[in-house]
DNA sequence: AGGAGTTAGTTATACGTAACACTTCCACGG
DNA sequence: CCGTGGAAGTGTTACGTATAACTAACTCCT
């Protein structure tokens, strides 16, 4: 190699070939039929590859006016759940030669005023996940291309969710089937439509019930958290079964009851949601709602990608199901 | 769309402020300090906000030659470990004005054969975890700035790794100190320099102590995996510790030996690594040795920051710690 | 034979930014 | 009163690509 001082253009490739550069430009983009021959194209293919040619996507960026990036917000990328949303959206924007950039909003990383900024990326639009209404705002400020995850639906936009509705009533029919009347929830304590919907499609379904009763406890998402609640919350009220936001409340409710000297599930059911790795892992295995979490990225980008294609999606909700396992027993 | 609007450029907050687009670079840059005057900068400063002013990346990256984006190659998303790696990393990196994105590789998202034309992103260099030697040998071949994570500092270039032959020797010595002798490792399943080491530790390490026996066996890194791996490399030899190459390793042990009628720790001794948010989750709680994965990243980015600062860097070890709990105890 | 149509290209330009080189204005020292 | 030098800008260019507009040679039809 003589030269390896910088990188090769379109034009050292042109010239290696011994054609223009616009005749290189059509022949790597793939326009080339009909307006240069079989040969010379071949010619051109074969400098490119002599001379290890890329080409410059910030140039390719700034005279097509798109970058084929989009970004993906995130609340937090620690647990599988959203690790899984990224991985389903990638593989979508692969395969339509897009890229995603992540933004673990919103105290995650750098500053939390301009995700633009700190995600280097020119942008051709944004996914947002369980977003707080005024960061979303200031997103919308942008007027970039925006598909919404995990969220209400009525406040316009394009949303894509996971059917969480049906997902509650999935859990509360088992449970009230399984003979259970006195419930504990175990909410998440974070501000996100999400969450809201779950406590409030228990609360009504409950409701319906007569005999029941249902009390309400919060914590943060961790193990930890949702031990030091659940032990709060189960020492004075004592129900049959604890419905939680998520798997790791779950298994915080395993180590509380081990703790009280319950066990689970002959003396407490419990139910979680997500079903993350952690589910089958603890014992026993967590009953617990299962949300195919790469399907919602994937039906995420599906929908993104659609609006930068100048339609307009309707609204998608994803089915969700109830995995019963060993969690879950006939109230005693 | 009231109309057609495209995002305003610096020249037209040059026409708004009556100033040229040389002046509007110079202020929005920062480096007009002494070339314009502190009024006419303000007024530059206030057209761009009026304007709702965005720099268009992908020409400055053009203009400059470099876009500071770095890629961020991970075996896996799925689990928290390359979560955190990615955190850390897009923590620093962000602190310098970086962006951070992601190549989950190789089978994972699209073409393995390029991972920068899946990146849709131009890059500045790049961070690669735990690769194959084929897969790196292509990244070289694109001669970016590189930083190697979990790999063999012998092979040259730039690493950044785990001290993980310390925490095998942490291992061991807590496990010989607790009278054990009969051993099983189970290991990862992946071709990767990591694991490769922590097998050869050790058996060094046993090899030393008069009375030791080792057997190994191997299984993909799923707790299901594990749990098939460990129930068939139990039923013949009857160690009486298990130390695992990961801690949804260890969760698959846990249920293999309730399985076959084992209690942890009383008749056996399990270790993990990793120190996920699993380790606390199951009972008895995992001894096993924590890796921080944030500070990983932390040094990752650091470590490929100052190579595109021209330097230099030595590799870099990063201390672990072996956090003791319930699965381990004295031999019987 | 004379255009119309096709083939195989080339020339020229614009995308938005950063920065170099240049100009103009003015104050001030000798 | 001229020259010097700093302050405050402006004009211009280049980064590498994609593509619209043009050209030149050939073929073919009537």
């Amino acid at each position: 190699m003589p030269r390896a001082r910088t990188r090769p253009t379109s034009r050292d490739v042109a010239r290696e070939a011994g054609v223009s550069q616009a005749a290189v430009s059509l022949v790597l983009g793939d326009k080339w039929r009909g307006r240069v021959s079989e040969t010379t194209a071949e010619r051109v293919r074969e400098a490119a590859r002599t001379l290890g040619y890329r080409p410059n996507l910030a140039a390719r960026n700034l005279r097509l006016g798109r970058t084929r990036t989009v970004l993906l917000v995130v609340p937090a990328l620690t647990t599988e759940f959203f690790a899984g949303v990224y991985t389903g959206a990638a593989r979508v924007a692969s395969r339509h030669g897009f890229g995603v950039v992540l933004y673990p909003s919103p105290e995650g990383i750098g500053p939390a005023r301009d995700p633009f900024a700190s995600a280097q990326a020119a942008l051709d639009g944004v996914i947002a996940s369980s977003m707080a209404a005024e960061a979303l705002s200031a997103i919308r400020g942008d007027q970039l291309p925006l598909v919404m995850l995990d969220s209400d639906p009525a406040a316009g936009g394009v949303t894509v969710n996971l059917d969480i509705t049906d997902g509650v009533r999935q859990v509360t029919e088992h449970l009230l089937g399984l003979g259970h009347r006195r419930f504990l929830h175990l909410g998440a304590d974070v501000p996100s439509w999400t969450f809201e919907v779950r406590a409030r499609e228990l609360e009504a379904r409950l409701r319906r019930v007569a005999g029941t009763s249902l009390r309400t406890a919060r914590s943060p998402i961790s193990i930890k958290g949702a031990e030091a609640a659940a032990e709060a919350a189960l020492s004075g009220h004592r129900p049959t079964a604890v419905v939680c936001d998520d798997d790791q409340l779950a298994a915080g409710v395993y180590k509380a009851a081990r703790r009280l000297g319950l066990r689970v599930p002959a003396d407490l059911s419990v139910t979680g949601m997500d079903d993350l790795a952690l589910a089958t892992a603890i014992d026993p295995e967590l009953t617990t709602v299962r949300l195919d979490a790469e399907l919602f990225g994937e039906r995420g980008m599906e929908a993104l990608l659609a609006v930068l294609n100048g339609e307009k999606p309707s609204g998608t909700s994803i089915p969700v199901h109830l995995e019963v396992r060993g969690s879950t027993t006939r109230v005693p």
